[in-house]
DNA sequence: TTTTCATTTCGGAATCATTCCAGTTTGGTA
DNA sequence: TACCAAACTGGAATGATTCCGAAATGAAAA
């Protein structure tokens, strides 16, 4: 599964029945091109009013939501307030800075057999979510003033 | 690191300057005995006016933050509203069961090295999270009336 | 044992993400 | 172009968690 486009995201709504509106042509937007970003949804709000005259937070939750129900974004809860969200659907780890609170994703398949948990567990695995939590390049290479507490950085590693 | 005890986690507590109050002791015997269920907040505290007269709810999350902060317990941050607790702190992956929401524990070391992840992509890991979502043995062996919705039911793979 | 005081507890109010709702708007089909 | 189910909106409701000032209390010291 390769990194998903605007074009492939929109076709699936459709094709799938829901109308195309700007709202969700906004959000659908600031997934694709802050998706990076694991935005939450204040932010994905604020982007798609830049996209698009107006977007109530109650549409943001809402699209989030369908897009989530599609299983065309993912949604990460963490220690912190708010939900974020991402739309890399390859298999990957999300690797959590304890410092700074960038998400970067680390690209490399789970090696824990859902097979064998299947097994020996009588559990049938659809989905996993995997975090390693600690401290990323920048916090341990950076002084320390450079970064400032939780914030929302870039990143894929 | 085997399965903790009462006592070693009140003794971790004192020996950390903690006072060692009715209310501490009661939601200390809850994680312990409860622990498998991996409790929420609402469910610890029900349990623990059982064993003392009064805890506040306040008081709860107080002890609960502390003894996260002190690597006694772990917080679970799931899809749905309230936070739920794990005691054990063994390597284990969560298997959370989609139709009754019961969290098995599998107890297999997540194979990922996290000596690789670090080289690879400059983080250093201190903590992980490792879920895999999915139906539980009773929920695909059950007759669909056995399994009352989103419920706290036992166990440990 | 009593005194003392920093720590803990309490409960009610505040916060804040998320959901709900009722009324209005609108995409897309006929 | 008209129509209507689906979407959108903003404000209110929900619910977990946190905050806070005042009262209670472990446990060290006297």
């Amino acid at each position: 599964m390769k990194k998903i486009t605007r074009e492939e995201l929109i076709g699936k709504l459709k094709e799938r029945g829901f109308k195309i509106t700007p709202q969700r042509l906004a959000i659908v937007d600031v997934l694709v091109e802050k998706g990076h970003l694991h935005p939450g949804a204040n932010l994905i709000r604020e982007e798609a009013r830049k996209r698009t005259e107006r977007v109530s937070l109650s549409t943001v939750y809402a699209t989030l939501g369908e897009l989530s129900q599609q299983g065309l974004i993912k949604n990460l809860e963490f220690d912190q307030l708010e939900n974020r969200y991402e739309v890399n659907l390859e298999e990957h780890i999300n690797l959590v800075c304890k410092l700074c609170g960038k998400i970067i994703d680390y690209h490399i398949p789970p090696s824990i057999e859902p097979k064998n948990i299947a097994r020996e567990a009588g559990f049938i695995v659809t989905d996993a979510r995997i975090e390693y939590y600690g401290y990323c390049r920048d916090c341990t290479t950076l002084p320390k003033s450079a970064h400032a507490g939780r914030q929302i950085r870039e990143e894929d590693a």
